[in-house]
DNA sequence: TAAAAATACTCCATAGGTATTTTAT
DNA sequence: ATAAAATACCTATGGAGTATTTTTA
């Protein structure tokens, strides 16, 4: 015979109406079977909980009351925070990004998340794009920030942010210190590209956007990773990279605003559209809004990549 | 419909064993009433606890199991402590007891039950005979040691403790300053008595031990109350208190053994039958454990009250 | 296609109801 | 004498079983 909270609370029940009768009528129940289901749950315990006559607790009655009344409440509890977790109100979101996602975008995104969803934890990883579709595929990540994500059958996505690139050259470079410059301006000096191997769909599409400029570029592609280690103090390479990380101070960088606009890759949430917990759904619903009241959407003078 | 703990524990074990079938099995019961059971629990909560095949749980579900293992562990702790209360393990014992108890007798028996019953309190008050039987009937007090609690049906009773009486007289006094004396060499000094509307039995009982003695005595009630305002200084008073009362310092008094030998009447533990919480009954069995240790139902050679 | 969960139905154990007796004040 | 709890017996809800279908990896 189990002890089921149905016991519990007939046992509180009468702990507090201090009577058999008086707990039934509160319990919607006849007063015989509420005496019976005592008894027997006091044979089942080998303690009785009530004196009768008049009722009153016993001494093990009044430890099974304190205890019954807290895992009532926690029962209780843990079904109010069930359905919260199932609201997206708590939980874990793990989310991908790529280094260009991380130093501004997802910032105001967690600020904004913070208040609206106190309980919903986000573990952020930064990784290149390829790593980013793969992760999303094998189930690592719930979310993806990223500018190139392959779109396949299963994958939603909303589009985050979109903005222009710019140029970034070494302090040595002939353009440095200008205000803004043409791209023409830059030809004769090396493309500083991400390896294809981390980033192909990324590579592909700048080097795509480039080529409807009209313009060729020596292409050289970067050994050491990261954003900070583009290698352009030779004073003739040059990066592009999107608006929002131009701002982010590098050692061996000076940011170069570029007069024809080139759009970088949009950047976009995707995640698996059988695989998104509620928390991440939440998540989602916070990047709209702050992608809207920031403005990141407004579309860049120069047009968006097609 | 309530979330009650069978519920519980089939969510915690489908969690555990990855499945519904295993989870069946290790609930010997069948897998489909266990699938519908879980369904009918999900559309209850309005939020899904797995994802099926393969069965894994959702976040909301990890917050369901995280806090239904606490209920359960709680429920079946509650189960525990209730026997444990019920056997006496836990528990407060309202004990009430004379002054001459209070020094020697009740912190020795605290003192045992400490290491034996950790969880039980103890609530003593001091109080004159007459206050301590009047508590028990009434029942604010679950045990009472006291020396001349009337006998009624209803009353259980259990000897502790007998001891000879001694004297007590002022520093002023003749006899001060001597090792021990007989009563007879008290005769003319003045009988300081507890007030009959406080103890009246226990006066009674002292009266008549002293009229055996053939030794008629002047008394004088103690306007006072209290061990420590006997009233002694006029060097021409005397007080009969029970041994192991005569080692407590008091202010104005001075211990004088009688070589009479004069019993005191026994300490004895009463409780109602009826009302004796297992924490009581764990009690008296450490006092009559101490008792017997120490000796103090070994009778003393002038004999014991009749 | 094979393994696992969901559906359809059936049954029965037990929680609950009604009538009555017992018990303690 | 009365009020409250216990006992006896009955009813029916819903939890569990068996057979089967559906699903998706």
């Amino acid at each position: 015979m189990p002890v089921d909270l149905r016991l519990m609370r007939y046992v509180v029940t009468i702990a507090e109406e201090g009577g058999f009768q008086r707990a039934a009528e509160r319990l919607r129940m006849a007063q015989p079977p509420l005496s019976r289901q005592i008894l027997e749950l006091e044979r089942h315990l080998g303690v009785s909980l009530f004196h009768r006559r008049p009722t009153r607790l016993t001494e093990a009655g009044e430890v099974f009351v304190a205890s019954a009344r807290r895992v009532l409440a926690d029962a209780d509890a843990m079904v109010e925070r069930a359905r919260a977790a199932g609201r997206g109100e708590s939980g874990t979101v793990r989310l991908g990004m790529v280094a260009s996602a991380a130093h501004e975008t997802v910032p105001e995104v967690l600020a904004a998340l913070r208040p609206a969803h106190p309980d919903v934890v986000v573990r952020a990883h930064e990784a290149w794009s390829g790593e980013l579709a793969a992760g999303l595929r094998a189930g690592r990540f719930d979310l993806v920030l990223g500018r190139t994500i392959p779109r396949r059958p299963g994958l939603a996505r909303q589009t985050v942010r979109r903005e222009p690139l710019v140029a970034v050259v070494g302090p040595a470079h002939p353009l440095a210190g200008r205000p803004a410059a043409a791209l023409s301006d830059l030809y004769g000096s090396r493309l500083r590209l991400v390896p294809g191997d981390v980033a192909p769909d990324y590579r592909d599409m700048l080097l795509a956007t480039l080529a409807r400029t009209g313009l060729e570029f020596e292409v050289d592609d970067c050994q050491v990773l990261g954003w900070r280690h583009l290698g352009l103090d030779d004073g003739k390479s040059f990066a592009l990279v999107p608006g929002s990380l131009g701002a982010l101070p590098t050692a061996d960088g000076v940011v170069l605003p570029l007069t024809d606009r080139l759009p970088a890759p949009d950047l976009e949430l995707v995640w698996r559209r059988d695989a998104l917990p509620p928390a991440g759904a939440a998540f989602t619903r916070v990047v709209e809004a702050t992608a809207r009241e920031r403005g990141w959407l407004e579309t860049a003078p120069g047009g968006r990549p097609g």
